[in-house]
DNA sequence: AGGCAGGTGGCCA
DNA sequence: TGGCCACCTGCC
């Protein structure tokens, strides 16, 4: 196991600093480490044949892998090693401590809920770039996480900015709102190339507007975010939840209705009906039950797996 | 080979 | 409110 990893070819992007824990992020098993990075969350996280992952975000590049014990290590392009170990914690919302707050979920009486909660411990809601989240999720409407990786990593190549050599980030929202639904189109993005120009349309209109509406109450910020074409209550929720720490945003997606059904007898339930009782019953941690239940699903075979 | 896909918006009763 | 359908097109 060693050797080949000490055998592997690192990536694209000149020297790479030493493997560093990341700090104040417990032991994690490899498919929790997966549900985390390649699990619907995030779509610019990309698994090697040895199990590392390259994942970009803002301007950062990292890798990150398990040592022997379970400790996630990072590491990144040297030139970028200061800016990546200051970002890495808010991204990994380590401050959340999520592994004592998730003792304060119903599992005592949800024995679903505890049996995921045990099987995926130390699973973490990331805290990713507002403006970025929203990109992704935008892209998300009847796609598999495949296709929308597909489609971000297509952005990143043709329209985004070199951060290291061989890497590009995203397209800023002002960076998108100048390029041509067409360019934007060719990128694989089907009818959510509409989307994604007329909301960069009226993000360049008022500036801030991002800023501030991350800023805001959850209520006050999905109802913004609704605000936005291509943008309803599903995406709402996802934004809020991966992409500014709002643990009681409870997305209703296909996947979670047919999961609700499932474990909780929710049969022919409407996705409003399902997205109160979710707020109901998980309280004001719903979203971060949510991703439990996803991860035991996804182990059932229930969800489609990443490429 | 052809349907289907991790939603949203618009239109109709 | 509630249900239905078009929207793009790559992939299994």
């Amino acid at each position: 196991m060693g050797k080949t990893r000490e055998l592997s070819r690192p990536p694209a992007g000149g020297a790479w600093s030493a493997w560093r824990p990341i700090p104040d992020l417990a032991a994690l098993s490899a498919d929790v480490l997966a549900e985390i990075l390649d699990g619907g969350q995030a779509f610019r996280w990309h698994r090697a044949a040895d199990g590392t992952f390259l994942g970009v975000w803002s301007d950062n590049i990292a890798q990150v892998r398990l040592a022997t014990e379970g400790q996630p290590e990072w590491s990144a392009p040297l030139a970028l090693e200061a800016r990546v170990a200051r970002a890495l914690p808010e991204y990994f919302a380590t401050g959340q401590l999520l592994a004592t707050l998730a003792d304060t979920l119903p599992w005592r009486s949800d024995a679903h809920l505890a049996r995921c909660l045990a099987d995926f411990r130390g699973l973490q809601i990331l805290r990713q770039p507002f403006g970025e989240t929203l990109l992704g999720f935008l892209c998300s409407a009847t796609k598999q996480i495949v296709q929308i990786k597909q489609m971000l990593a297509l952005l990143a190549e043709r329209h985004g900015a070199e951060i290291a050599p061989g890497h590009r980030r995203l397209p800023t929202w002002p960076e998108l709102a100048a390029i041509p639904e067409e360019k934007l189109r060719a990128c694989l993005l089907g009818f959510r190339a509409r989307y994604i120009a007329q909301t960069a349309q009226c993000l360049a209109a008022h500036t801030g507007w991002l800023e501030e509406t991350e800023a805001l109450p959850y209520a006050a910020a999905k109802e913004r975010l609704c605000s936005l074409p291509g943008v309803g209550e599903k995406v709402a929720d996802c934004v809020l939840l991966f992409g500014a720490g709002r643990l009681e945003a409870f997305p209703v997606d296909v996947w979670i209705l047919k999961t609700m059904a499932r474990r909780y007898g929710l049969d022919g339930w409407k996705p409003a009906q399902v997205a109160q009782f979710g707020r109901a019953h998980f309280g004001p941690l719903a979203g971060l039950a949510q991703q439990y239940l996803f991860a035991w699903e996804r182990r059932q075979g229930r969800l489609p797996r990443p490429a």
